[in-house]
DNA sequence: CCAGACGTTGTT
DNA sequence: GTCTGG
DNA sequence: CCAGACGTTGTT
DNA sequence: GTCTGG
């Protein structure tokens, strides 16, 4: 599934994904390596006029039906199954005309372990935002409109099924994410469960990070950091294979300073090689092993073309049964962070939970932050304040 | 009719 | 809002 | 999602 | 285990 994400979008490349020049509330998008529901995301929905618009809304959808003065509960419903979204009545009601798109760098997942549990980071190897499918609402409340959202989530894809057997919903291309987000044409409605697919592209990669990200106060780049984990292989190596092999961790940068424009690219590091001829096992470090890189190509060969999975062009039109075992497969099927370049290690700054209360005039004044903080009823906070500032 | 719920995940 | 249960 | 708490009594 | 808080 799909609980915690790292979103530091800058926000040229938040608009250029969303193919949108405007962006509703902005000032409320706080960049967060270590964001849980309940904090706020660019989200692209459709305007008025059927252009994509970002508007900054809260993870963890509070219904529209839910009482002016009651508490916003942020973790009830921050994610949909996809295969049950039709018939939840919480849900079905925002199928026609509130799909959403959110794009974030990548999410978390944890694997139980023998001293506990240990977070993982999944995005792309490309640099790309990772897109997810979701729905919207607003919320009248006490104090003013709130705007939250929701993640489909999906069986896991093949890739990812030894780390959780849920996945949230990726909408990896362009196509796909238009046909989501398009409310005008009602003849899609009818189609979009053909969307709810495993994502399984090579490109789709993951690392073991820091514990100390569990608690989502930990903040920074060290959140999405590889942890190097000694295996068996690089124990007993030589020193000069081990130092070739740390080359890896670059998807934490920043992806800008302030939220507002984007810096360094992040569409570069492509790798020129994919080999991955080097056996890896699965919880330690991103891109799959040979044997599962065959399976995918196989999957691209197998698998319909459908809107969600790039053309692949020789792919056998066969009747899909039930259409519940396709998987999306990448479009670029380039990968590895292996032994590709690393560009620089930014310097883990040390730092506390401190950038959680940075600025963000927003609308955030009333009540000074410790105030109500035990309060039961929302009491008269601040619409941008129920936490996280 | 009214009242009450409306969700996901993980669990050996 | 909309569905279920009584 | 994870982290952390989880209680009672008596008190004008 | 289960609930609350972030």
């Amino acid at each position: 599934m799909c609980g915690r994400a790292r979103c530091t979008l800058g926000a040229q490349e938040v608009l250029r994904t969303a193919r949108a020049s405007d962006w509703i509330d902005q000032e409320s998008y706080q960049p967060s390596y270590n964001a849980a529901p309940g904090a706020c995301f660019p989200v692209v929905r459709s305007g008025d006029g059927g252009e994509p618009v970002v508007h900054t809304m809260r993870w963890g959808l509070v219904p529209s039906f839910t009482k002016p003065g009651e508490k916003p509960n942020f973790f009830r419903m921050f994610n949909a199954r996809s295969e049950t979204v039709a018939e939840k009545a919480s849900f079905r009601r925002l199928i026609p005309a509130r799909r959403c798109l959110i794009p974030v760098d990548g999410f978390y997942e944890w694997v139980k372990e023998k001293d506990g549990k240990q977070p993982y980071y999944v995005h792309l190897s490309t640099g790309e935002p990772l897109v997810f499918a979701g729905l919207w609402d607003t919320w009248q409340s006490a104090e003013g409109t709130m705007h939250s959202f929701t993640i489909l989530t999906c069986d896991s894809c093949k890739r990812l099924d030894w780390l959780h057997d849920r996945m949230p919903v990726v909408l990896r291309t362009p196509e796909a994410q238009q046909r989501w987000l398009r409310t005008d044409d009602k003849d899609t409605l009818g189609t979009l469960h053909k969307l709810y697919v495993p994502y399984n592209g090579e490109d789709l990669v993951w690392h073991p990070v820091t514990r100390q990200m569990n608690t989502f106060k930990f903040q920074g780049p060290e959140c999405c950091k590889e942890l190097k984990i000694p295996s068996a292989a690089t124990f007993f190596a030589p020193r000069s294979a081990k130092a070739a092999g740390a080359a890896s961790t670059a998807s934490c940068e920043p992806r800008s300073g302030d939220g507002k424009e984007a810096g360094v690219g992040g569409m570069q590091q492509v790798a020129a090689d994919v080999e991955p001829e080097v056996k890896q096992e699965p919880g330690i470090s991103g891109q799959g092993h040979a044997a599962a890189s065959q399976h995918v190509k196989q999957e691209v060969q197998d698998a319909p073309a459908a809107i969600n999975t790039d053309e692949k062009p020789a792919g056998r039109q066969t009747a899909a049964p039930t259409g519940a075992a396709e998987e999306q497969t990448a479009a670029v099927a380039v990968s590895s962070t292996g032994a590709a370049a690393a560009p620089s290690q930014e310097t883990p700054q040390k730092r506390k939970a401190t950038d959680s209360s940075a600025a963000s005039p927003a609308k955030s004044s009333g009540a000074g932050k410790g105030s109500a903080k035990k309060a039961k009823l929302p009491g008269q906070r601040d619409i941008t304040s129920f936490f996280h500032k």
